[in-house]
DNA sequence: TTTAAAATGTAGACAATGTCAACATTAATT
DNA sequence: AATTAATGTTGACATTGTCTACATTTTAAA
C-alpha cells in the first residue's frame, strides 16, 4: 500500500510538486503558489516548511546535484573500459534527458550561497566525481593534482559548453552542413580526447 | 550641443534604460516599470514603443548580438598572425568583461523567435564569424565546409563552456590547486589549439 | 490526564508587476 | 482648418511573494 502524495508530509509534497510544476511551466516560470494550488492547500502552507521561495528552489537544485552525481558514478562504474570517457557520456546524456534539471543546475542564478550551504556541498561534489578520476589517472603528487585540476576545468567546460548549446536557442537556428547536427556530439567528444591524450602522443 | 536622453526618442530611451536598468538588477530582476521610473514617464509610456516586455528585451538581445560581433571581427582582424585565435580571445574577453550581456545572450531564454526574426539573424550572424574563418582556412568544397561546422561546433562550445564557468556558481566555490584558477584559461585555450592541429601532427 | 506550548494550517492584506481600457494631448495629413 | 494617427497619462485588474493574525492540531510538561 503506497502512500499517496498527501500523506507524505507536506515538506517532501512541495518539493515534489514543485518540479512538476517547474517541468510544466519552466524553470522561471513557476510559483509558490502554484505549488500550492496543485497540493490543494493554502497558498500560505508551503511557508511553514519553507522561509521563502528560495529555501524551496535552493532544496529542489540540491536534489538535481545528488541525482546528477549519482547518475554520472554509476554511469563511469558501469563502462568499465574507460571510466573517464563513460562519464563525459553519461554527463552529456543527463543534459539531454534532463534538460530542465541541467539548467536549473547551471543556468539558473543561485540564492545566495552564504545561507544554502548545503546546495554548494553538492554541487562541489559532483565535480569532485570527475576530478577524482583524473588524479586517481595521474597520481596524488602536487603537480599531478594539479594537472588533474586544470584537466578537469578542461572537461568540464567543454562537456558543459556541447550540453548547452545542444539545447540553445541560437543553435536551432543555425544552418548547419549536412549531418553536422547530428555529428557534432561525437565530434566535440573526440576533440577532447584527442586534446587529453596528444600530450603522450604528439607535442 | 549633445542631445539628453529625454531629447532622444523615447523608443531608443527606452532602450538604454533597461540596459541600465539590467545592470543594476540583473538580467532577472528588471521590469518595465522600471524602466519608467528610470526615465520618469508614466507606466505605460513604453507600451507605445514596445508591444510588450518580450519586446523590449529582444530589441536588447539583438544589440547585444550586434556589439558581440563587431567585437569578435574588430578583435580579431587586429591580431594579424592568427586570426582565429585572435577571435577565440576575443571570445572569451567579451564574456568577462560583459557578463551580463553574455547571460543576456546566451543564458536566458528567448522571447519566441517566430516573432523576433531580427534576433535570429543577428544570432546566426555571430556563429557566421567563427564559420566563416573556418571555411576560409580549410576551403570551399562540400567536405570541407562541413569540416568548418563540425570545427565551429567544437570550438563555439569550448569557449562558451569556459566563458560560463568562469562566472559560474559552483566554480566559485571549487577548491581548486594553486594557480588553477588563473592558468585555466590559457589552459583550455591550449587544449582547443592541440585539438585542433593534432589532425596534422599526430593520428 | 489535564494543560501549556509548539507546530502546522488558513484567511486576509499589501505592495509590486505586466498589461488592458479609457481618456488627453500633440503631430501629421488631408 | 479639420480629421486622424501617434504618443502620452491615469486607473483598474489579476497574479505574485510574503507579512500578520487567527485557528487547529500535535507534542510535551505538569
Amino acid at each position: 500500500m503506497t502512500k499517496t502524495i498527501n500523506e507524505l508530509n507536506l515538506r517532501e509534497a512541495c518539493i515534489l510538486a514543485a518540479r512538476e510544476v517547474i517541468a510544466e511551466k519552466g524553470v522561471e516560470a513557476w510559483s509558490m503558489r502554484d505549488v500550492a494550488r496543485k497540493l490543494e492547500i493554502s497558498h500560505q502552507a508551503p511557508y511553514r516548511h519553507f522561509p521563502n521561495r528560495d529555501h524551496l528552489l535552493a532544496e529542489i537544485m540540491k536534489r538535481c546535484f545528488m541525482d546528477f552525481a549519482a547518475f554520472l558514478d554509476g554511469r563511469s562504474k558501469s563502462n568499465s573500459e574507460d571510466e573517464l570517457k563513460g562519464m563525459g557520456l553519461a554527463y552529456i546524456t543527463y543534459a539531454a534527458t534532463k534538460p530542465l534539471e541541467y539548467r536549473l543546475m547551471f543556468g539558473t542564478p543561485w540564492p545566495d550561497p552564504a545561507v544554502h550551504k548545503e546546495l554548494i556541498k553538492y554541487a562541489v561534489h559532483a565535480f569532485d566525481l570527475l576530478r577524482n578520476h583524473l588524479i586517481k589517472k595521474h597520481g596524488h603528487t602536487a603537480s599531478a593534482k594539479k594537472k588533474a585540476d586544470l584537466e578537469a576545468m578542461f572537461i568540464w567546460s567543454s562537456l558543459h559548453g556541447l550540453a548547452t548549446i545542444e539545447q540553445s536557442n541560437v543553435m536551432k537556428h543555425l544552418t548547419l552542413s549536412n549531418g553536422v547536427q547530428s555529428e557534432t556530439q561525437s565530434f566535440v567528444m573526440g576533440m577532447i580526447g584527442k586534446a587529453l591524450g596528444s600530450k603522450q602522443n604528439c607535442n
